[in-house]
DNA sequence: ATGTTTATAGTCAAATTTGAACAAGGAACC
DNA sequence: GGTTCCTTGTTCAAATTTGACTATAAACAT
C-alpha cells in the first residue's frame, strides 16, 4: 500500500512525540478492514525516510525502565505542510479501491457452476455478519465522549465511515446473490470466456477494423 | 498488491505460450478500476519468480523480424494445481477491499467544514460520471460475441463485475451527498476527535477499567 | 523456584515493486 | 532526408514491504 507515509506522518502529527512502537500499536488498534495492515518493519522504515526528508524529527533517544532504548519523533513544520498536502490528495482524488475479489474473479470460470454459487453465497453470508456486527458496534457506542462511559465512545468520523462500510457490504451481498441466481438459472454462462484464439481473433478483428468501441475509451478516460 | 502472482499466472495459462510484453499488454487492455496496476518490471520479475518455483516454463527465447529477442512461456502441470489453489483462495476468502480514500478519511478533519463538504460533493459527482460511462459502456455493449461485431462483445462475467462496480459506486455517492449534508447541518463535526491527550486518557481509562466493548472484539474477528 | 507466555522496542536480510533506461525498427512529420 | 515519436521487449538499480528474529522485563503458570 502506498498510503504508509500519510498513515505514519499523521499519527506522528497527531500523537505528538510518539516512538516507533506506539504507531505501531495504535495501528493496530484501528484494525480497520479498509484501512491496509502495514508491517512493523514498513513504520520503521518510513519514520527514517520521514526523517531524512526533513518531515519529522528526532526528540530523544532514551531507554525508560530499563526497557529497550526507544527513539521518539515529532513532525517538523515542513512536514506539517506535506501531511495538509498529502490528505488533500488523497481525499481530493478519487482512487478506486483495489479488490482482491475483483481481481480473482477474472478467473472465476474456472470454478464450475455449482461452486461458483457456493462461492458467492457463502461470501454473502460471511458479509452480512461483518454488517450485523458493525450494525451491532455502532449501537453499543455514541458518538459523544462522556466521562466515566469511555469505552461506549467511538469518533464520529469513524462511526461515518462504518456506515459506509456496512452500505457498501449491503450492496456487495446483494449482488453475490443476485449473481448466484444468474449462474444457477443459467442467464449468467461464466464459461462463456473467449478461449485466447477467440480472443486473439477478436482483438485482431477490432484493431484491423480500425473501430474501437467508443464507450469503452469514454469509460477508461473518466479514470485518469 | 499481493495478486500479482495470480494475475500473471494466469493471463500465461489463459493465453498460452506467451512472452512478457503480452502479458503487459493484456493487463494493459484491462486497465479495470479494482484491479490493481502492476508495473513493467513486476511482471517480468513475477516471471522469473514462477519459472523458478516451477509454475511455468521457458518455452523459447528469439526474436522475431529482428525484433528485440524475448522469451515465452507456458504453464506447468504443478503451475495448473497453483493455479486452481490461487483462484480459490482468493475468491472464498471474503477480504476487504483496500481503500485510500477511507485512509485518507482517517485525517479528515484538517479539512474544514467547506472544505470537507466540498470534497465530499465533488467526491460524488465524479463517482456519478463513472457511473454513466459504465452504464454507457453496458448499454452499447452485448454478451454474446457475434461475428462480425466483434467490437460490440463484453464478456458476461465481465459485465457482472461492472454491475457491482456501478452499485458500489452508487451507495459510495450517496453516502458523500450525506455526509455533506451532515456536516453542512453541524450533525456530524470532524472536528470532534480527542486530542492525543485525550485519546491517551482515554485509552488508559479502558485499559485500568479492565471493561473493553465486548462489539469492538465481536466486530473485529470477524475479519479474522 | 522455574519455565512460559506476553508486552515492549526495534533490526535486518530477503522478497517485491517501481519506474526510468535501453535498444531497435517503423511511421509520421516537416 | 533528417528528426522525433510510437511500438515492441526487456533489464536494472533503487525504494519499499515483509515478517521473522533479537533482547529484556514483567506477569503467569507449574
Amino acid at each position: 500500500m502506498w498510503s504508509t507515509r500519510l498513515l505514519v506522518l499523521g499519527l506522528v502529527r497527531w500523537l505528538g512525540p510518539v516512538h516507533g512502537y506506539l504507531v505501531r500499536r495504535e495501528l493496530d488498534s484501528w484494525r480497520m478492514p479498509g484501512v491496509g495492515e502495514i508491517g512493523a518493519g514498513s513504520i520503521y522504515h518510513a519514520l527514517k525516510k520521514l526523517t531524512t526528508d526533513g518531515l519529522i524529527e528526532v526528540v530523544a533517544t532514551e531507554s525508560v525502565d530499563d526497557r529497550p532504548a526507544r527513539t521518539t519523533y515529532r513532525i517538523t513544520v515542513t512536514g506539517e505542510s506535506e501531511f495538509q498536502r498529502l490528505v488533500r490528495e488523497k481525499l481530493w482524488n478519487v482512487a478506486q479501491a483495489d479488490d482482491p475479489f475483483h481481481t480473482a474473479w477474472s478467473f472465476a470460470n474456472v470454478l464450475g457452476k455449482n461452486e461458483n454459487t457456493a462461492m458467492l453465497r457463502r461470501r454473502a453470508e460471511i458479509l452480512y455478519s461483518r454488517i450485523e456486527a458493525v450494525t451491532v458496534l455502532l449501537a453499543s457506542t455514541t458518538g459523544e465522549c462522556a466521562p466515566g462511559r469511555e469505552e461506549e465512545f467511538l469518533p464520529p468520523h469513524v462511526r461515518a465511515m462504518l456506515k459506509r462500510q456496512t452500505d457498501l457490504m449491503v450492496v456487495d451481498a446483494e449482488w453475490c446473490e443476485t449473481t448466484a441466481a444468474r449462474i444457477e438459472s443459467g442467464e449468467l454462462d461464466l464459461g462463456a470466456v473467449p478461449s485466447p484464439v477467440e480472443n486473439e481473433n477478436r482483438r485482431e478483428a477490432i484493431r484491423t477494423d480500425d473501430f474501437q468501441n467508443p464507450a469503452v475509451e469514454q469509460w477508461q478516460s473518466t479514470f485518469k
